[in-house]
DNA sequence: TGTACATCAGTGAACGCGCGTTCACTGATGTAC
DNA sequence: TGTACATCAGTGAACGCGCGTTCACTGATGTAC
């Protein structure tokens, strides 16, 4: 039966919220529309009310992780004003980030298949890592922007490398290792 | 009709291979047996005489991938005796291994999927990941051997970071950016 | 070495299943007067 | 403000298709004597 806009609308960001999570945590080929919208506390028939297709949903659930992971930057570096580097740093390379991939970051969980996606998804990403450098790039103490432009760009792939890196790995401690040398790394290159 | 047991075991290795590169390009969700076994000139059916399942050749073909990245490295390694990091360093962060999915390092390629798989899977991307860390170890300059492989891994996670963020944005000129200055802070890295 | 037979890699069709997508239907919402 | 009707978000079943897997069959290979 019909529901209000207002409740229509709430529904259709519900959907785009769980779907950014289960994507992160499955991939995008490794979860259907029916266990999508089943979580999401609908039927799987509702979905083409709301979107055009799975590419679309992917499109919009790829928007929406990014702008979740730049949020969750930004409230690491308004917890720590001493710092907010070192905040960055110690969450995004944490061993708890390394297991939590449906709410991590999705260059992580995501960035072998988004590279794999049409343009549109890809742009939501590169918007998204864009948003990542410029946050990066006010940590930096640097006076000159290019410089810190640069190191910014480093000092995201590093992380993001380092994550990676410790999920595909078995072993604990080899996988807590590449935390450990990523931090010291991106604070030796963000201090000189 | 039956083939000789030599030419047997010649096509088992040839669906591994062609499997390696085209898990490579699409992830192991991303294509299918029919589509692999056709690719590797044969029909559907006979899959199952050389394999138990399709994870049974995932597995197999995420360590031919891992191996055959490995020797990548060993002939840039072998190609350049005056600056043997700097070899690997241009071959690894070029624009070529950017677009060359299919033959490039299945870390990049597949490090989001195969943090999904089995243990198994991950078991054999682990050898991979030691053998990486182990040549590079050997280009390293200092005495210190655990420095050596504290810096290794920094210097890996930042080329697999690198890499994954130039293939997933759309921009070539920030994609560049991104294999520039990874090659730029790998150096650093190593020379300090 | 030659013959007779068992083996088994590869073929091609079929299986059940879950996928993305479509559709007739429902009934509360939103609109027109 | 109240009534009549059109709209459309959500339902649930169905669609065709491609997936991973199975199987009866073929005929060259490998083995036994």
């Amino acid at each position: 039966m019909r529901v209000s806009r207002a409740q229509a609308e709430e529904n259709r960001q519900n959907v785009i919220d769980v779907a950014s999570r289960l994507f992160r945590q499955h991939g995008f080929d490794g979860i259907g529309l029916k266990d999508l919208m089943e979580a999401a506390g609908m039927t799987q028939g509702a979905f083409y009310k709301q979107f055009a297709s799975k590419e679309d949903l992917i499109a919009e659930a790829s928007a929406r992780a990014m702008e979740s992971a730049s949020a969750r930057w930004s409230s690491a570096v308004a917890a720590d004003v001493n710092d907010p580097l070192g905040a960055v740093i110690a969450f995004y390379l944490s061993n708890g980030h390394r297991k939590e991939k449906m709410k991590g970051c999705p260059l992580v969980a995501l960035g072998a298949d988004a590279a794999r996606q049409s343009a549109g998804v890809k742009a939501s990403f590169e918007a998204g890592i864009r948003e990542h450098l410029r946050v990066l790039t006010r940590l930096l103490a640097e006076a000159d922007t290019d410089e810190k432009w640069d190191k910014a760009m480093a000092i995201l792939s590093t992380m993001v490398g380092a994550v990676t890196l410790s999920r595909v790995v078995n072993d604990p401690r080899l996988a807590q290792s590449f935390l450990d040398v990523a931090a010291q790394s991106v604070r030796e290159v963000s201090s000189s």
